[in-house]
RNA sequence: GCGCCCGUAGCUCAACUGGAUAGAGCAUCGGCCUUCUAAGCCGAGGGUUGCAGGUUCGAGUCCUGCCGGGCGCGCCA
């Protein structure tokens, strides 16, 4: 258990004593300075002012009943009525020694709840580029860090393989023949040419359409070039998943082609239960919580007046699918803000519907648009977006061009391998470490940077820390020899204990950057640790070696698996 | 027009969901490598949190109104 919350409960006990509605909470955060202890809690003047009372008085009664025993060797009343916490040095290194355990995976299943991660899904149309790394990783970390949890989690890579597009690249397709290979192997490229065709040429564009029709209703010559297409963009895709460390494989993909056997049935379901009717001679779902000023109703389209579905009848196909036949109790879709309507339209259909069991939870965290310099929407010098294989492909270089200036003995191998996590490592912090909900800015340099707060970072103080050991010519340390006693030491050990309150809120909120925070102000602790305290150095007692060794050996393992929830590679050396 | 999101140091971002003196990185300036990896450490400067009101012990955070930016809004995905 958390500090934290051995704090939360300690102070829930006193105040319930003290005769304070249980409805306020103690509200424990870390104190921002040292003089204000190293927990304050909060949430006495709220309760003060609940109860009609005065909140210093207030802190005095709580106080009066706390039982903090072998916790805290201080507490004082401060400011209106803040309360100051002093921790115990013995509390802090019998905490210590709980770390290790705090950082195993949970029994898989120990959770019953099922949570079906929505993520990634790039349009196989086109490559992937810039703008698909934030779904991609994001959704990674939540589903990596609620297995980690003990969750059952189902990822659902919903990826866009259906639809007016790929009508168009099977009519280009076809007119190219026996240089499909080739062609195919540049998928961009591919693309803009039958864009082109489409845009261009009128008599293209209606054999383009009448393809879509074709391949819809399962015509086998259209089938075997659109799976021609889809396989080599899904190779595409996985080849950029398993650069990227992402864990996400062919077993995961449940695209939209799908569903297109349920949509039929989903539509009948929804006229059935009096969701959809007949507008225009259109297939609509009426939704009057999103009607205007004028009272006129939101509208989605679920069938076409000539027939054909739309992405909104393949994602409520989709949710009903993950409810029912998943069994999912939480959905978590990680999608474009702009998307936030037509999410809110899904759910709300859903509900309607009964597609959705009671109880069930429908979250949409959705992520900023991503932005130039100028802060215009981004867009290359060219016009274009920025292939995802371009940026890995450069971050790498870059790493490995940094790394060959420096003195090292790593063999070409081992330089490339370093290289390659050092590099993906800069491009994933880049992006996980900005708070998900923002637009946020593309900055291909600051995205390739190897200084400050990034993972090359944390990647350093990791080597640091097996460097120790290597020198110390032991593989770990034992944690039982803990004692501390600098200030540096101190601060490194608070934010030892923080790990799993960290992991904690990353969860229910969907936020990774709150992860990468803890893990840059753990790593900076354990800089100032490690350049204020010698460990091997001559002089250092054979006692305080063993603390120190011990507070490396945390460290270590805190970051590795921080790292490793973030999907990002530790090494030995860099 | 209506709706959603955003505005914090020169730049890019935090701020534990209303807490004490708003913190980091980059950039700038000054120190630190004959001892554990300088992708590092220590220090300095840099702020009317877009503007104006309001709510209260207390507001970057909540409410209202402006200004500025982004996105979305019936047969694309």
């Amino acid at each position: 258990m958390s500090i934290k919350s051995i704090l939360e409960q300690q102070f829930a006990e006193a105040m319930l004593k003290a005769g304070i509605d249980p409805a306020c909470g103690p509200a424990i955060a870390r104190s921002k300075q040292a003089s204000f202890g190293d927990f304050q809690a909060n949430g006495m003047m709220g309760a003060a002012k609940k109860m009609k009372s005065a909140p210093r008085d207030l802190a005095g009664q709580v106080i009066d009943q706390l039982d903090l025993d072998g916790i805290a060797r201080k507490t004082d009343v401060a400011g209106p009525g803040f309360i100051n916490i002093f921790l115990e040095p013995s509390f802090l290194n019998a905490q210590l020694a709980g770390v290790p355990a705090s950082l195993q995976a949970a029994e898989p299943g120990s959770r019953s709840e099922l949570i079906v991660v929505d993520y990634s899904a790039p349009n196989l149309a086109k490559e992937m580029h810039v703008g698909h790394v934030r779904s991609t990783i994001i959704g990674d970390v939540l589903a990596r860090v609620l297995e980690f949890q003990g969750f059952d989690v189902v990822r659902q890579n919903h990826m866009g393989d259906w639809g007016t597009q790929f009508g168009m690249l099977i009519a280009e397709l076809e007119s190219i023949k026996d240089a499909e290979n080739m062609v195919l192997s540049d998928l961009e490229t591919f693309y803009q040419r039958s864009k082109t065709h489409f845009d261009n040429d009128p008599e293209f564009a209606a054999k383009a359409r009448d393809y879509v029709v074709r391949l819809q209703s399962g015509d086998e010559h259209c089938v075997s070039l659109w799976q021609k297409f889809i396989d080599v963009s899904v190779d595409h895709s996985q080849d950029i998943y398993d650069k990227l460390g992402v864990t996400l494989t062919r077993e995961h993909i449940k695209p939209e082609s799908a569903y297109n056997d349920m949509l039929a049935d989903t539509v009948a379901k929804l006229e059935q239960r009096g969701i959809a009717v007949n507008d225009n001679g259109a297939k609509v779902v009426f939704l009057e919580e999103f009607a205007n000023k004028d009272g006129k109703p939101g509208v989605v389209i679920v069938q076409k007046s000539g027939g054909g579905f739309l992405y909104a009848t393949t994602d409520i196909a989709a949710l009903d699918f993950r409810c029912n036949t998943l069994g999912a109790k939480r959905l978590m879709y990680f999608i474009d803000a702009r998307q936030s309507l037509h999410m809110k339209q899904l759910f709300a259909i859903g509900r309607k519907a009964n597609l959705v069991p009671e109880g069930v939870s429908l979250e949409h965290h959705a992520f900023g648009t991503m932005m130039g310099k100028d802060g215009k929407p981004f867009k290359t010098r060219s016009g274009g977006t920025v292939k995802l294989a371009d940026l890995l492909a450069e971050a790498i270089e870059r790493a490995a061009e940094l790394l060959s200036q420096r003195d090292s003995e790593l063999s070409e191998q081992q330089r490339q391998e370093v290289a390659r996590k050092v590099g993906i490592g800069a491009i994933k912090y880049a992006d996980l470490s900005i708070t998900r909900t923002n637009d946020y800015v593309f900055d291909w340099d600051a995205m390739l940077s190897f200084e400050g707060n990034t993972a090359p970072y944390l990647q350093y103080a990791y080597t640091r820390i097996r460097s120790v050991f290597r020198k110390a010519n032991c593989e770990s340390a034992d944690i039982n020899a803990l004692c501390i006693a600098e200030n540096s030491e101190r601060e490194l050990a608070l934010m030892l204990l923080q790990f799993p309150e960290t992991i904690d809120q990353l969860a229910a909120d969907a936020l990774p950057h709150v992860l990468c925070a803890y893990l840059y102000e753990l790593a900076s602790a354990f800089m100032t640790f490690y350049e204020a305290c010698p460990i091997l150095k001559e002089g250092v007692s054979p006692d305080t070696q063993a603390s120190r060794l011990a507070l490396c050996e945390l460290s270590g393992q805190v970051l590795q698996r921080g790292l490793n929830l973030l999907g990002i590679d530790v090494m030995e050396f860099m």
